[in-house]
Order: C-alpha cells, then sequence, then structure tokens
DNA sequence: CGGATGTCAGCGTCACTGAGATGG
DNA sequence: CCCATCTCAGTGACGCTGACATCC
C-alpha cells in the first residue's frame, strides 16, 4: 500500500463514511486520484462503494474490517518510522517540532 | 525551472565546479538525474560542461554568469515563498524549527 | 581486477488539469 | 440555470533501479 491508501483508511476510520468527494477532502486528496485509490482498496476488500440513494451522483465510501484491519498493522509501520526518523529528539523536542508544524499547517 | 534545477545552481555556487558525480552528491540528486538535468541547464546557458583531461572518465561542470544571475533570482523567490510559509512563525520560532529540522536531517 | 563515471530507458508515487456525463 | 459528483486521460516533478560503455 502507498500513502494515498494510508491517507484514505485513516480518514474513513476518522471521519466515517461519506460520498468520495468528502473522503478527498478529508484526506488531502485530489478527487480524480481518490477513483483510483478506491478501486485499489476495493480490490482488496478494505472499502465498501454503494450508491448513495438520497443523491443519486454520489457513491456512499466506508471501511469494512479487513480496512480497519489493515490501517491498523499500517499505524504500527508508520509509528516506527516516525520513531527512527525522530529518534534524535528528546520527547519534548519532538512535541515543539510538532507544535510548530502544526501552526504553519 | 524546477527544483532540481535550483539545487544545481545552489551546490555549484556553494562548492565551486566539480564533476557531475561531485554535483549529485552535494545537490542530493542521481546521477541519472543530473545529466539531464545539465543538459536544460546547458541549453539556457547557465552552466558549462568540459571533459576533464586528467580523468577522461569525468566532466567538470561550472555555473556561468548567466547561472549566478538565475540563480539569483531564484533565491529572491524562494525566499518570497518562505517567508510566506514562515509567516505564522516569530522570528525566534522559526530559528527554533531550523534547529530542530536540521538535527533531523 | 574492482570501482568510479556518465548516459540511457524505464518505473512508481504524488499532485494536478481538463474534459465529459450525470444529477441536485 | 448553476453547481456538485464521479470518472477518465494525460502531464509534470521527484526519486530510484538496472544496464551499459568507458576509464581510473
Amino acid at each position: 500500500m502507498r500513502g494515498y491508501h494510508y491517507r484514505v483508511l485513516a480518514a474513513l476510520d476518522q471521519y466515517g463514511s461519506g460520498s468520495q468527494a468528502d473522503v478527498g477532502r478529508e484526506a488531502g486528496i485530489d478527487r480524480s486520484d481518490v477513483v483510483a485509490t478506491l478501486n485499489d482498496l476495493l480490490a482488496r476488500g478494505c472499502v465498501r462503494r454503494t450508491p448513495d440513494r438520497t443523491d443519486r451522483r454520489r457513491n456512499v465510501v466506508s471501511i469494512t474490517r479487513r480496512g480497519r484491519a489493515a490501517l491498523e498493522r499500517l499505524d504500527v509501520g508508520v509509528g516506527r518510522v516516525q520513531d527512527e526518523l525522530l529518534g534524535a529528539l528528546s520527547a519534548s523536542d519532538r512535541a515543539a517540532l510538532i507544535r510548530l508544524l502544526e501552526r504553519l499547517a
């Protein structure tokens, strides 16, 4: 899986089901790229895509049990990489860096 | 111009002339990509590429007057973008962020 | 011989644009 | 009518790999 898959799964986990456009906005991914990413995740059984009957333009996307399990594994990996990347920093330095970056964001 | 062009010009300005492999190492760019980047810069008259007579495997790359002028214009633009990006931070916050990032690097 | 250099072709990822069809 | 949504095709930038010929 790539960054796009991780971001989509994380967005679905955090914000719950939504239209593809919603997912794109939450994950910071262009609508065009959401399509292909969801196709991949669908092939892996990580998400569901069901037409919205109240608004026939939309698909409602939701995360599956497999998707949640995959997300947990990815979180572990991301945490490990993050610890390695930030290994040179103390806990308070790490917090300071995150605070500064959040202000930029 | 793209990031690669900027990084090559900046490396030549900082470290002086060198082989293409040197430039790549200084700018953090793969040897393969250095070739195409130098071709572009050559077409713009920003660099020179001359065979090294003491080591016939090498080309010696150096920055031209045009290249230095281009680099100065790019520096201005980068500075403006940087000020905009970091606008939310005080001077001391900015210094703190840079120090933390340098430790990661 | 091992190792460095320059070059080329190709691939994967992220990010964006433009267009079209459908529907609110 | 305007606007949102989903989809597709294409492009650019960055970064990397593998291969090859050449030369130290």
